[in-house]
DNA sequence: TTTAATAAGTGTCTATTTTACACTTATTTT
DNA sequence: AAAATAAGTGTAAAATAGACACTTATTAAA
């Protein structure tokens, strides 16, 4: 064989599915929509869409995203192909899973228009379409596993926020309850932290210190990883 | 909009390629071939091919690899989906690459009839064509990754193995020198290793004593994770 | 204006894990 | 019998992780 006969094989649908975390006071969320075409019109579904000639995966992500959410300046990152043969029973379709990080007060705004659109707490998270509760659980997983070598939070949480806030979300993400000094003691001692001046008096009556990510440290951080045992 | 139209998407060709890492008491390698047919005739490539519509990508990949190397039964995992537009300067092509791990010596005899192909170690890894190179990066830092939160070995190290087998293993993987008896307490801490009576003659005057795989223990390990400072 | 209620904030001690480090042993070749 | 080779082995110090409880600032209610 010299030359390799590209025409002879099988072309496919490729499309792109996000699973968009959200975070607010609640906890962690998935953000689902109702589909209003078929197949499966009616049925909760990630937020997904094709890929087209002219754009490679990161593109069609945050098109689709935007395009179906507004949402725009999102952090995505891309999660897994899924290729069973049968997964999109109306045709041979591969997609493959994005997933996105974001706080949701931050972006309430854009989302406002979105009525077919829901948040979902991870907990219960309703059968969705296809092999989308598959892909949930995969990204889940990578979040968490994410979490613990890296720091993440700044996607998920607004410019300022408190101690509790940001132990709030690593106890969603983790599923589980976490010590208030330790944890305070393990997020000191990364120092990508800002302690601000100014306090949030909307939780408490004492009232506690925001903070913000310091961006250089925090995307020192992100490219070294560390292990962050929690 | 009530009915998608699926037929107005744009399709693509879908390709496989693969990774494979072996190792051999020169250390960690990977398999390339030197292309036959165009474009690119000539050059050294990752090993690949086109996914077909009756299988998922996972078959695509595990037909790939036994029909371009005769191998079978191998282990291997998605790594990630390239779509730059135009990494494929013949057509649109979206690759999803895939890892698989040997132990060289083990599949030697498999490998045999494959002329066009050849181990290169991993620091000296050709230009290769299209992403390939961007490609093999990415599954070094996966299989990096891996190494450190759940056990590797089993599938690339012979069915008897010495400790100083193992270590060069994890010494070739993660590019650094390892503390000989750090390694052996850390390794026997995980308990998924059974201690042999025979012993290596080959390698030293001495000899050295043959373990194996508790394969029970070592899958058991291999869901729970665990988290490996080397 | 005093009291009660709320969540914030703070530090130490113990257990575990990681790292650094050097000599003896078994065997073969000379 | 001696020399050479790589295998095999343990301990102490340092760093990290985990357990644990009281005080403080502020507001709302009495």
């Amino acid at each position: 064989m010299v030359l390799k006969d590209y025409n002879k094989e099988d072309k496919v649908l490729l499309a792109v599915d996000c699973i968009i975390f959200g975070f607010d006071e609640e906890g962690l969320k998935i953000l689902l929509i109702k589909r209003d075409f078929e197949p499966k019109k009616g049925c909760w579904s990630l937020i997904g869409g094709f890929q087209k000639k002219d754009e490679n995966l990161d593109q069609a992500a945050i098109r689709i995203l935007n395009h179906l959410t507004g949402l725009h300046d999102i952090y995505m990152d891309q999660l897994y192909a899924f290729s069973k043969v049968d997964r999109d029973p109306k045709e041979r379709t591969i997609s493959v899973a994005y997933y996105a990080l974001i706080d949701i007060a931050t972006h309430d705004s854009d989302l406002i228009r979105l009525d077919s659109a829901q948040w979902f707490s991870l907990k219960k998270v309703p059968s969705l379409i296809f092999d989308h509760n598959l892909m949930v659980k995969k990204a889940i997983a990578r979040l968490r596993q994410s979490a613990m070598t890296k720091p993440i939070g700044f996607e998920l949480l607004p410019e300022k926020f408190t101690m509790r806030q940001l132990q709030q979300l690593y106890e969603s993400i983790l599923n589980k309850k976490l010590d208030k000094r330790n944890f305070i003691n393990k997020v000191n001692s990364l120092d990508i932290l800002i302690k601000l001046e100014e306090k949030d008096m909307t939780v408490s009556r004492k009232g506690a210190y925001l903070y913000r990510f310091d961006k250089d440290k925090y995307y020192k951080k992100l490219l070294e990883g560390f292990s962050f045992k929690l």
